[in-house]
DNA sequence: GCCGGGATGGGAATCACTCTCAATCTACCG
DNA sequence: CGGTAGATTGAGAGTGATTCCCATCCCGGC
């Protein structure tokens, strides 16, 4: 066994990982691990959905992929280190705007290092309702 | 029809509601709706499992409690408003750091109402290699 | 070209969660 | 105080995502 510490390129370059991959940078949004495998097939390759999931685990767990999960429990993959930005979501009509904050970014890794840790990524989300549904929600409330 | 601070639909304190709330007030930490329902077993009170999520998920609506997708993909829940500290874990053997960052509250705070949301909750998680793991990775990779 | 071990894939298994629907309970009315 | 409407509950089936199993396949080295 030898072990697989390489960052990017550790893992074996078969055809279905450059599938992945190759599907992963195609889209800039996060993706459920179902959507890349469509997205895999329909350029024309088959792979299957248990590879999928195997790699898009591997690729979060070497840092390539940032994971999050979706509030319908879904897990959702994005290709790492491209306009990192977080999520501000309605959680009445689930209204997403993208926001980015560098004052964040700073914080997570000074906190990061005074506690000794290294190779930090974060994630952020921020639910609340967005001003329509709170204008909604108060007209109920009355 | 003149109910002064019930939350929207109206919700009937029965008595399951009130095991899972007391459930709830019971810890500081994020809990598994199983881990609600253990524990509403626990306290000598019978509560279905459909009837725990559907409390949960009602509360979360109503803001009551906090929502978390744990990497294992469970949702968990927390009261809220109590505490409020974040989460430094290592991604190689699991050390967790509890962490307070007014920082990031007051930026998310000023972030939300930049865009109009209300009643904003929000979730950070670090994760990142903890010195040790770090040090180990290092020796490996010679 | 041949070998060894990691990688693959299809389908079954698992797990968290939601739905369905009849029985039950609550609040409130007369 | 009994009656009624409608909210609530719970057991189990259903759903959908993700993982496991394992025989087979392929990459990379020799």
């Amino acid at each position: 066994m030898t072990d697989t510490d390489r960052p990017a390129t550790g893992l074996r370059p078969t055809r279905q990982r450059l599938a992945i991959t190759a599907a992963l940078q195609a889209s800039v949004d996060f993706q459920s691990a179902q959507e890349v495998h469509d997205a895999v097939r329909q350029n024309g390759e088959k792979v299957g959905l248990a590879t999928v999931y195997r790699t898009l685990q591997a690729m979060a767990d070497a840092g390539e992929v940032d994971v999050r999960h979706s509030p319908a429990g879904e897990a959702t993959y994005r290709r790492c280190s491209t306009s990192h930005h977080h999520h501000l979501v309605c959680r009445s009509c689930g209204r997403t705007v993208e926001i980015t904050g560098s004052a964040v970014e700073k914080w997570a890794h000074a906190v990061a290092d005074e506690h000794g840790f290294t190779e930090v990524a974060h994630t952020v989300e921020l639910v609340g309702l967005c001003a329509e549904c709170s204008r909604q929600q108060q007209a109920r409330t009355s």
